[in-house]
RNA sequence: GCGCCCGUAGCUCAGCUGGAUUAGAGCGUCGGCCUCCGAAGCCGAAGGCCACAGGUUCGAAUCCUGUCGGGCGCACCA
């Protein structure tokens, strides 16, 4: 891990340039840090004399200069010098260095600004309970539980929430279809669920009501409006159906998400919101803060509403006054129903302990590692539950397209005098998975050839009208194929273990597939791009620290050198493979890139962008491959050099690995 | 109309708070490498006025303004 001596670099250079310029901190530059384009120049480089040359009059150069020679010492750092251009560079002290960090604990330490900001609450997943998951769920998941995974990696506590909306249209629309459609009993919905794939049966249902709707929407319609005033009101069949409907779609969900390695703390029903009258607190808050009001004219009479505050100036003049009338959001119907908007809001309170109640809860199933799962309840429940809600953070994961409402939440935040609570609300927000053309194709799912649609670069897929790729099916296909070339491979094993190793490459490849583009890009998603287990790709990783695990039980095997005994040994034997002497650079090279990952981390954390955690990963691996092609370990006679290298690939299948781990990648035994 | 996002090699995309000769990957194309730690691999070649026009800066794919393309959002739906 690099961080550490990123800190402590920029803590002396700040130091230095107060005593040399008498600089006053406040006035001198952030210190960037970056890596120079080789390891010749230095480990790693700063740009400031540039951005210090006007204000001291001076040349870059010169200035570069004066810094490297009065630098003094910085433990971990050897060397220092100005660069021709300007540039400022370090060297680091490889022996000690390589040696801490293979002795060194597997996580970072906690930065002092987040060490007691207490923890951060992720929501994501939030699948209507009413079909199967699709490609497009699997994208927020995966970002969901990316974000869970490199929080705990950097030492913040996290609380994963779930949030099922057990109450709404989708849910309504399904129940319409059991009873209305299909005519069927309560104790027939049961048959179904218990005999059939029901999130599969149920997926194909609700397209056909929708389908229907749009035959007769005057009539029909009334079917959903009626159905979803029973489930809010409760205590009648309608609602028990749905009830029934959403808890076992919920468990369909969580056996696919399993599947993604993907793993909960808490799921959150929209209906105990509801029944413990989340909703009726809120309103209170905002009403005695004079966050919303009571219309009285014009077209939204009668409803509760919030001003909405516009980012941008009025642009005075300009306007006529007509047009300048206040924007407004309804918070509560005129028929006195509170809109989802006003649901999230207390929720959001909730999350943040501002709301001043809370759920009952129960235990709802068993997670992967055997802990409850727990889920809320309106009453009763357990009375000793871990303490939920009540967080520092909120990251709510949700597509793009609720861009607008989240920032509706923001300001409902600010507007009861809770600023700092909107400041660390964050929407992490993504773009949506839509289908490549060819992958349509396939599915016979593609827009009519001389369509708008057709033109289009991708093809939008639709929950509504049953259009799309299940998750499941697609995690079966790349399991397939994933165990058709492991079979390939390895003739030797069994069913089994084959099948085993073959979800994790297929796992790893739709994982990977997901993170590997920012997040603000529609994702076209193409079947054969996404089967594909070479080239930039999770496999691609996954194979490079197989390679490495092979490579160094060889060497164990080979030369009776098991770990701890060859991480001694590298005190004492000639380093100069590892400091350039050979005439290459590439062994360090490798390890220092492989240090990155913290600072990568720390990046991706800033930034919400694991694009950036999947291109390091990858290219790490790719720099592995190459080095262990052209460096040979078990054929190289020199034992010190045999040594490094070996030391090498530890600390990087150690780094890939934990890489690999952040993405939600398992590494298996052999592929 | 207003707001947000996107526009980088044939295709799909990286390029973080602006910085170091040739702007990077993957796929595809072309050419090499399995008696030598597993070829899901490695090496090499071709391929780009970083949408366009201004500006800021010692320095811009990166920041600002505008233009043009494309996507999404702006419900008493969630």
């Amino acid at each position: 891990m690099i961080l550490p001596v990123h800190d402590r670099l920029r803590a002396h250079v700040a130091h230095l340039l107060t005593s040399l310029y008498a600089l006053a901190p406040a006035e001198t530059p952030p210190i960037v840090l970056d890596y120079p384009p080789n390891r010749d120049l230095g480990d790693l480089g700063t740009p400031l004399a540039f951005e210090l040359a006007r204000r001291l009059r001076k040349a870059p150069k010169a200035i570069a200069q004066e810094i490297a020679s009065a630098f003094g010492t910085v433990e971990g750092v050897v060397g220092v010098s100005a660069a021709a251009n300007g540039y400022l560079n370090f060297f680091l002290d490889r022996r000690p260095f390589l040696l801490d960090r293979l002795a060194g604990p597997a996580g970072t330490t906690l930065r002092d600004e987040a060490r007691f900001a207490g923890k951060a609450i992720v929501e994501h997943t939030a699948i209507n309970p009413n079909k199967a998951a699709h490609i497009g769920h699997l994208r927020n998941s995966a970002l969901g539980d990316t974000l869970v995974r490199v929080l705990k990696f950097r030492g913040i506590p996290v609380e994963v929430q779930n949030y099922i909306d057990d109450t709404g249209v989708q849910v309504a629309d399904v129940v319409v279809g059991f009873r209305v459609l299909e005519g069927k009993t309560f104790d027939e919905i049961r048959a179904i669920a218990d005999s059939t794939r029901f999130d599969y049966f149920c997926w194909d249902l609700y397209a056909r009501v929708t389908e229907w709707y749009d035959g007769d929407k005057e009539a029909r319609l009334k079917h959903r409006t009626d159905t979803l005033h029973d489930i809010e009101h409760g205590g009648n069949e309608n609602a028990d159906i749905a009830a029934f409907i959403a808890d076992r779609i919920v468990r369909c969900h969580l056996k696919t998400m399993a599947r993604m390695n993907v793993d909960y703390d808490l799921l959150t029903w929209e209906g105990d919101i509801l029944r413990l009258k989340f909703w009726a607190q809120a309103f209170d808050v905002l009403k005695a803060k004079g966050a919303v009001y009571l219309q009285t004219e014009g077209r939204l009479a009668g409803c509760w509403v919030m001003p909405i505050q516009e980012d941008e100036e009025p642009k005075a003049q300009s306007q006529e006054p007509e047009e300048a009338e206040e924007r407004e959001k309804v918070i509560v119907r005129s028929n006195g129903v509170v809109t989802y908007v006003g649901k999230d809001i207390a929720y959001q309170f909730w999350k943040l302990g501002l709301l001043g109640r809370d759920f009952h809860y129960r235990v709802f199933a068993l997670r992967p590692n055997g802990d409850p799962l727990w889920a809320t309840c309106s009453t009763g429940g357990e009375n000793d539950h871990p303490l939920y809600g009540g967080a520092a953070y909120v990251y709510n994961v949700i597509d793009v397209r609720q861009s607008y409402l989240q920032k509706l939440l923001k300001q409902a935040l600010v507007a009861v005098g809770h600023p700092e609570g909107a400041e660390r609300s964050h929407h992490f927000s993504y773009e949506m998975v839509a289908l490549s053309h060819a992958t349509a194709r396939e599915l016979g799912v593609a827009p009519a050839p001389d369509s708008e649609d057709a033109k289009r670069p991708f093809v939008e897929v639709s929950g509504r009208k049953g259009l799309g790729v299940k998750a499941d099916d697609l995690l079966d296909t790349l399991t397939r194929n994933a165990g058709a070339e492991v079979g390939k491979r390895n003739a030797e094993l069994g069913d089994e273990e084959r099948l085993r190793i073959a979800q994790m490459i297929g796992i790893a490849a739709v994982r990977y597939f997901l993170i590997k583009f920012s997040r603000g890009k529609v994702i076209a998603f193409d079947l054969e791009e996404a089967l594909s287990f070479e080239g930039e790709s999770g496999p691609y990783i996954q194979y490079a620290v197989v390679r490495a695990n092979n490579i160094f039980q060889k060497v164990q095997q080979r030369f009776g050198l098991d770990e701890a005994a060859l991480l001694t040994s590298l005190k004492d034997i000639p380093a100069g493979e590892l400091t350039g002497e050979h005439g290459t650079q590439d062994l360090w090279a490798l390890v220092l890139e492989a240090s990155r990952l913290d600072e990568v981390v720390d990046q991706v954390i800033r930034s919400l962008e694991f694009s950036v955690l999947a291109k390091y990963a990858f290219s790490l691996a790719q720099s592995f491959n190459a080095f262990y092609h052209r460096s040979p370990i078990l054929n190289e006679e020199r034992d010190d050099v045999r040594r490094w290298r070996a030391a090498a690939v530890i600390y990087v299948r150690d780094q890939l690995t934990r890489a690999l781990d952040l993405m939600g990648i398992t590494v298996p035994p052999r592929m």
